[in-house]
DNA sequence: TAAAAAAGATGACTTTAGTCACCATTGTAT
DNA sequence: ATACAATGGTGACTAAAGTCATCTTTTTTA
């Protein structure tokens, strides 16, 4: 079969959606060359809190959580990342040990790119490392709004943002189903609460009308109603 | 008076602290050329969330917190930055509105310095760059904490916590009380709980013997029992 | 330096959300 | 196909934290 080509990030599609679309030909070949590419497991973990990373990986297919432990033993997720996202950027930048996890929510299929490319990149080309600024500089953001709701809002009203977040940013299919699907127990640790008020409250906006549910699929009937909530009005 | 050699950048030594400490000798005069130093009165705003910001705001003296207003009407405390930390680096990169407020806990200097500069430097100098990174990946991994704590620790955990941390990253003066003197309500905006609940905590926390309070000043009287309440130990 | 404003403190009460126990349903592996 | 594990769901209770009201103390400013 002739797929070689697509196996080289020169080709890849994945590679539009991240940083690494502001490298050169001759720094995407140095990386095709030795990168690795796997499959992960469904709850399988590409790494572990506390791991030094040899390198990042690039998404090319399924879902990943990134999540920290508490020391209270409960988990936090901080993060989907699905393809096109590039996960350990941070530690192999500042060559610390990873501070989250990553497990799959369902098979992936990830890129490995040993983390000299990245380092060397970032000196070689400006646009590149802006690139990651720019990167870094959005989800910072993102994580002052996530603390600021947190600390200010109550589940009722992130557990309506976190809905309103997974419809707009993963899409629904044809039936109007937020195509993202979690258990219930995700959901609560993105909301950052216990999975039974995360299951009461889902409860509550159902009966209000606001979602349908089936089984883990979601889907906005009130798109409205959510936003009112999740924003005090 | 000879002081026009310390109102140089190159000569600054709060200059040392940040990633400006990165960019070489031509760069430094060109921003000492264009920029702006300005005194900021306590309570003062020196910007506010929303705002576009034409460059970035150096901090020579002074303390600033960084706030977002929650549609509750509530600020959440982000950010203490004191001397050296260079506000409004983020949405100068992303060319965005700034998505927080910075206002002048006591009276401040700051040296107001155009975008242009940051944004040339970035380019031509991949060590600067490099520089900005690493900073926002270290404040990237502590908004990583922060949030996995607000949705995991109770109040009492986040007061000890906030501390200690307040403790650790701003010193002690002769007599052992933190130097960092907040309001109740400002400590409140930083553990994300309300002002009366952060008193009666300040409170407990006092009765155990744990700290001593004289005024607005707190003093650590018992370390390891802070850490161990907020290390769930 | 007196008056006003801001900040600190406490009590009483309410609301919110967590915990524990339990059972039903769904998904997975052999 | 069956058993086992994981997930979903609900009730009852408890604990944590917010709200409101009120008063004192400290700080600011005219």
């Amino acid at each position: 079969m002739e797929n070689y080509k697509e196996d080289r990030c020169e080709n890849c599609l994945v590679r539009q959606l991240n940083a690494l679309n502001s490298l050169n030909k001759d720094q995407l070949k140095r990386i095709s060359d030795s990168k690795v590419s796997k499959s992960i497991k469904k709850g399988d973990a590409i790494f572990e809190e506390g791991e030094k990373l040899n390198g990042v990986f690039c998404v090319r297919n399924g879902v990943s959580k990134l999540s920290k432990m508490s020391d209270n033993g409960k988990d936090t997720i901080i993060k989907i990342a699905t393809r096109g996202e590039v996960l350990g950027q941070r530690s192999v930048i500042t060559e610390e040990k990873t501070n989250l996890s990553a497990v799959a929510v369902n098979d992936m299929e990830v890129c490995f790119i040993p983390k000299v490319h990245l380092l060397e990149s970032i000196n070689d080309n400006p646009g590149f490392a802006k690139a990651i600024l720019l990167q870094m500089a959005k989800d910072l953001k993102f994580a002052d709004n996530v603390i600021v709701n947190i600390a200010q809002k109550t589940v009722k009203q992130r557990l309506a943002e976190a809905i309103l977040y997974l419809d707009k940013n993963f899409g629904v299919d044809a039936e109007g189903f937020i195509v993202m699907t979690l258990t219930r127990e995700d959901i609560a640790n993105i909301v950052g609460t216990a999975k039974e008020t995360c299951i009461r409250t889902l409860t509550s906006f159902k009966k209000q009308g606001w979602i349908f549910t089936e089984g883990k699929r979601i889907k906005i009937e009130d798109h409205n109603a959510l936003l009112k909530l999740a924003e005090n009005r």
